[in-house]
DNA sequence: TAGTGGTCTAGACCACTCC
DNA sequence: GAGTGGTCTAGACCACTAA
């Protein structure tokens, strides 16, 4: 791949490794450089922005711990796919007989054309009342139900998604907002909390009314940070277990 | 403070930033530098284990990633003292008015002289059966029961903390294990998962039966992650909200 | 002003991958 | 063997802190 065009013009007081790395991640969110794929060589881009090899492989290296690159002796720079699946299987775990994790498999619910609550649209950078697409959709491990999702999404940019029969959609949203609408999610901000369920959620997902459930409200981001998909899930608390290393 | 001494023998095959972190890891396990003192500077560390200044940047660039090392231009790098009350205050929010966050108020409710059970001697790494500690213990702010805990240590370790009145434990335990038993909690692992409340536990917490609560598992460790405590946390999963980035 | 960490360079050699 | 990232060096100069 040839060299990327010359850096912006970055604030001249920050470090050049900053600068060199605000350069790297605007082209990725540019999609010049796309998932898979292996960037420049660091001597490329050192020769690119005129500064030493050293400087370039700190600004990778931030890359690197931030999830973005991912590095291969040897072989190269890739641009790092996110991958969602690992965050669903983080949080919940299976009782699942072979133990290998499988993608759930999912079912459209509802598909309704709305507006934004007040909520979901500050969410997202939103007015409260723009138009707006929902889904309703569960999620099953070997048929029984296992998480049940509300997501909104900004009409504009994924009015393609009502163009298809919901029950061709797959079992991955993300594929299809990057197939049908050109948008890719490379990162989401999640929050957790639980609550008992209620008696509506509790039959769709076949629990005792007032079993506790797990809230997971996700708002998924473009590259550059900006709020894509705001996203509602709620599971079973018992099959729910999530890990963190305290420092 | 005087350089330390010599590198112990790692395993050579490793890169040199990789043995320096070794090294200086251990001298902070050892306690020879105490929490929120300075280590020896870049350009001694190096001159003590025969590299250049780069390699033991590198090595302390990974110290400060993990948390264990802080660095301050100008002043030095110290031993980061870790600071627990932040991963409390991480997982539960409280509609305090003031919005100042504070040291809940604790109130222990029982201590006993017992033997482990099979799972918490499995998470400290012992035999079920061996003689712990149990701690039963209530976290309030404002006179709202918020957390209820119950902590497990090994009895050997810990003795010294059947010789102190309960009513004089203070709010915090980390310093006490610290002054009494020469203990220092470096690290915790945590579990969360949530349930419906018990009976008994409503009783405590001040809920109706039957309501969520969220449990969270803790594993404590020392520098040298060695299991020094389990304990499980339990509280009103309305309280509860906890956030996470996913890439 | 002396001492600390922060940035940056220009090179060297090694380990690995792929052709 | 050519090209990649991984490690390592020995300097330089800057920004900040504290005496």
């Amino acid at each position: 791949m040839s060299p990327q065009p010359l850096a912006p013009e970055f604030d001249q007081r920050l470090p050049r490794y900053h600068r060199v790395r605000e350069a790297l991640s605007a082209e990725i969110a540019a999609r010049r450089w796309k998932p898979e794929e292996a960037i420049p060589s660091e001597a490329e881009i050192a020769e690119t922005h005129q500064v030493s090899i050293g400087t370039v492989r700190k600004a990778i290296d931030s890359l690197v711990a931030d999830g973005v690159l991912e590095r291969f002796q040897g072989k190269g720079t890739f641009v790092r796919r996110p991958d969602f699946q690992s965050s669903f299987f983080r949080f919940f775990r299976f009782a699942s007989a072979g133990g290998a994790a499988r993608v759930p498999v999912s079912r459209i619910l509802k598909r309704e054309e709305t507006t934004m609550t007040v909520v979901v649209a500050e969410a997202l950078g939103l007015k409260a009342g723009a138009p707006a697409i929902r889904f309703s959709r569960l999620r099953l491990i070997e048929d029984r139900p296992l998480v049940l999702e509300d997501i909104w999404l900004p009409h504009d940019r994924f009015k393609a998604l009502l163009t298809i029969d919901t029950r061709e959609f797959g079992d991955l949203l993300y594929p299809l907002y990057e197939q049908y609408c050109g948008v890719m999610v490379a990162s989401a901000q999640e929050t957790l909390s639980a609550e008992a369920v209620s008696a509506k959620n509790a039959r769709l997902l076949e629990l005792e009314a007032g079993e506790p459930v797990i809230v997971i409200e996700r708002v998924a981001l473009s590259a550059d940070r900006q709020p894509l998909e705001w996203r509602q899930s709620r599971g079973p608390a018992s099959e729910f277990r999530y890990q963190v290393e305290i420092r």
